[in-house]
RNA sequence: UCCUCAGUAGCUCAAUGGUAGAGCAUUCGGCUGUUAACCGAAGGGUUGUAGGUUCGAGUCCUACCUGAGGAGCCA
């Protein structure tokens, strides 16, 4: 085809804006229905999905017989007439004049993802081509509609990104959940678990901050919530205190959820979500104490004990009841970590929240009310057993100018797991890592 | 780390201790509106590995390997 014959290249999401039109549209195979004398084969861009018709009386001999010997997910750009099309999956079809085909995918090795059942270890360990399927491409655009609606929220309420380092030399909370990295001398550095006490110190200097990245967690979780890597916002609020901290937590979340709604209808379709559940996500959620909780727990029929942390169907028991997330705050100060604000009036609970995610999916939010006060912070420090050195520059906070501060984590895979009402945490995410899956 | 379950054709799965089977995918043929298209035919197997019991093992036993779900721990 000569430069001056070309036809204005759109991608299938505009194919609305085209009807009447002769356009080009490059893609890839998604599937092919034929008879001897029609063919329909349907393009996939990664836009959208687009059926293409391709009639023998109207075409070449030739171009028809290539139609008709397409493979599944062949690269080929199709040239042909948008026209609205009831019978056709989206409402336009194209009629199809020309084909190119980049690279014909050869029958001797054919396209290994078929359009029937597979099973999940199959799936994963095709997950470079798994990611084309419909229900992943819907997942994923909607991590990125979450990702984008997190920093949209935290950006326009005056709180600054600013990444934290991967690599870190000391423990943020537990000790025994570290990747180690073998490379340098001079001491041990891990996979960092958390941004938190490096955004203590950002805090400090910009009031309002961020970080959203890669976290690590060695820990040999093996369930459908669980990923050894993955990705946590963590705002963090100079002069804030626990209530400050749960009114971000809520307000992220509603806003979060909602721009789902606005944007992606299309894909939570796509995954067979009830958007009513979604519909019914507004402030304010509902909140209660530890106490309470375990009070509720035990009504249930949970044997919890005051102090223990909440199991699995314990999360799940809280949430039965309410369609939305909960707030559970003032955690026995035993078992959370050494940088938790104690309860001024019952040290014994700390100044924690977390928000627990409807439907059963646990805890999406963790956070609460840091430690602002020098001597408080080193007794804390050594009643866990941790070396001060460690901690020298996080103690430093306390020196210069120290004030009330909080903030809290967010883990998106969760989040993402949720708001699509998936089974597991493995598909929220391009290429998982888990405790025995690594490839691709 | 512990508990439970699974491994048979490229994929998803059948097969009472007695000749290894189906659907999809692939190839060939048919079909002018298909919607995971359909109809007919063909090719395709070291039943995860190594031992054992038995006249005979995909099936029973032991160990190992690989994976899945869950517990603990966590977002």
């Amino acid at each position: 085809m000569t430069p001056a014959a070309r036809r204005p290249r759109i991608s299938i999401v505009q194919a609305g804006l085209h009807v009447g039109e002769t356009v080009e549209i490059p893609g890839w195979l998604y599937n092919l229905r034929r008879s001897g004398k029609i063919a329909f084969p349907i393009l996939r861009d990664g836009t959208g999905i687009l059926q293409c018709v391709a009639v023998k009386s109207q075409l070449p001999e030739s171009l028809f017989e290539s139609v008709k010997g397409l493979t599944q997910e062949s690269s080929i750009i199709v040239t042909g007439r948008i026209r609205q099309e009831p019978r056709a999956p989206g409402g336009y079809e194209l009629d199809l004049e020309n084909l190119e085909i980049f690279q014909r995918v050869p029958e001797a090795e054919p396209y290994p993802i078929t359009p029937k059942e597979h099973g999940i270890d199959f799936l994963l360990d095709h997950r470079h081509l798994w990611l084309r399927s419909r229900r992943q491409h819907a997942v994923l655009k909607i991590r990125h509609e979450i990702s984008r609606a997190i920093r949209d929220y935290l950006d326009s309420h005056g709180f600054t990104l600013l990444d934290t380092p991967v690599f870190t030399p000391a423990a943020c909370e537990g000790t025994t959940t570290l990747f180690e990295v073998n490379y340098f001398d001079h001491e041990k550095v891990y996979l960092t678990q958390s941004g938190q006490l490096y955004n203590e110190a950002t805090a400090m200097a910009f009031g309002k901050v961020y970080t959203f990245g890669p976290t690590f967690r060695a820990e040999r979780s093996k369930t459908r919530r669980h990923l050894t890597e993955f990705w946590m916002v963590e705002p963090e609020m100079a002069y804030a205190t626990l209530e400050d901290v749960k009114q971000v937590a809520e307000e992220l979340i509603v806003f979060v959820v909602g721009r789902v709604l606005e944007n992606r209808r299309a894909e939570l379709a796509v995954l067979e979500r009830d958007v009513s559940k979604l519909e019914n996500i507004k402030a304010p959620f509902p909140r209660m104490s530890y106490d309470q909780a375990v009070e509720l727990l035990h009504q249930k029929g949970s044997e919890i004990q005051w102090g223990a942390d909440f199991g699995g169907t314990d999360e799940t028991l809280l949430g039965e009841d309410f369609n939305l997330p909960v707030m559970v705050d003032r955690f026995p100060t035993a078992i959370k970590a050494f940088y938790m604000q104690p309860d001024p009036e019952r040290p014994e609970v700390a100044l924690g929240v977390d928000v627990l995610a409807p439907e059963g999916y646990g805890e999406i939010v963790g956070g609460g009310q840091r430690i602002h006060e020098l001597d408080l912070l080193l007794r804390r420090i050594d009643e866990h057993g941790l070396p001060r050195e460690a901690f020298d520059w996080y103690i430093d906070l306390r020196r210069f100018g120290t004030v009330p501060h909080g903030g809290f984590g967010m883990g998106l895979e969760r989040c993402i797991a949720w708001i699509c009402g998936l089974e597991h945490v493995r598909e929220t995410i391009p290429f998982p890592r888990m405790l025995y899956r690594t490839r691709p």
